[in-house]
DNA sequence: ATTTTACGTCAGCCATGTTGACTTATATGC
DNA sequence: GCATATAAGTCAACATGGCTGACGTAAAAT
């Protein structure tokens, strides 16, 4: 690594360094995430601006819609945010009526959650959105890229628990 | 679309509905990207934050130091912010040395941006684990699952002016 | 000469993250 | 049974990075 000088914006006078191609690929992939993350969530932060909610919302929304059930720990693992600050989301997503708490029987400290008839078709009018525009593209793209593109996100998130997620058909019950 | 009428989750007594496992797979897709964004943007934020910089600045520094002499109004309509956000985070990159401008040649009113020194050993700090990691995840996938990762996502990317960026190798002289 | 454009600036608001301190209820371990 | 640990909630204060609206200046375009 040390023995490597590029110079300052890697291209030679002789030629082009392979190492310069290889950080030209590299920064187009973080520029296609922030593009395409960018896209992804125009629209729902619109609809959501419609309720008085923002993205934070959307994302407890989701994930409570696809784990009844969870626990408040388990989205915080999740999300990771501070408590206080789920807390505000939640706080507003069960008063407005989207969102409900139950105590865990196996452990009553617990708030179980899960969406209400009204929390689940909110967030299917806030995904609508981001899912036809996964299917378009996944359409678009092909079934093998299908494949390739999960392949690369699943390389770029962080641990094996988070993985984990990925492994399995549905949610973890509880 | 009407006449389909979805189970509250999708699953019917009997046996499983086809278009269920559509829906399960495109919120497998948008939380796939979510994970991906916050494990992406997890450690260039704490190294941003012992500069007293925030995601923003990056994002500042990644497009300047990709487009060279780009004016305000182009990273504007990049980023897709206003113009009072990005001039707040512009000026403290220029204040601390980071980022210089001068006055365009060809309109005198534009200011053309670019990176000192210093500013393009920020950035490659900054993005060393994000490139590092997009390195890995391209290298475990396979050259033909980058290839899937990218028509994936610019099929998620919205307009065709956005497109035209990924088609090209090098940036747009001035 | 007028209008439009590129950029900058001031002031204030909001959403969403943070830290730190403290409380309550319940489980768990000795 | 008591001590400790855990799940959740709460209050207060603060920072970042978006936003709107109003206004100013210089230069280009018509």
């Amino acid at each position: 690594m040390a023995d490597v000088k590029l110079p300052p914006h890697g291209a030679s006078k002789h030629g082009i360094n392979p190492l310069f191609l290889r950080d030209q690929e590299l920064r187009q992939a973080m520029e296609l995430l922030f593009f395409a993350y960018r896209d992804f969530t125009a629209e729902p932060d619109a609809i959501l601006a419609q309720h008085g909610f923002g993205r934070a919302h959307h994302r407890a929304l989701h994930f409570i819609g696809r784990h009844p059930g969870i626990t408040v720990s388990e989205l915080l693992g999740i999300l990771r945010i501070t408590k206080q600050s789920l807390n505000r989301v939640l706080g507003q997503l069960i008063e407005k009526g989207y969102v409900e708490q139950r105590q865990g029987t196996r452990d009553r400290r617990q708030r179980l959650l899960a969406l209400t008839a009204a929390g689940h078709t909110l967030e299917e009018r806030v995904s609508a959105d981001q899912r036809a525009r996964i299917a378009k593209a996944y359409r678009e793209a092909g079934a093998e890229a299908v494949e390739g593109f999960r392949k690369v996100l699943l390389g770029i998130i962080a641990g094996a628990p988070d993985r984990a997620r990925f492994e399995r058909p549905g949610p973890p019950r509880r």
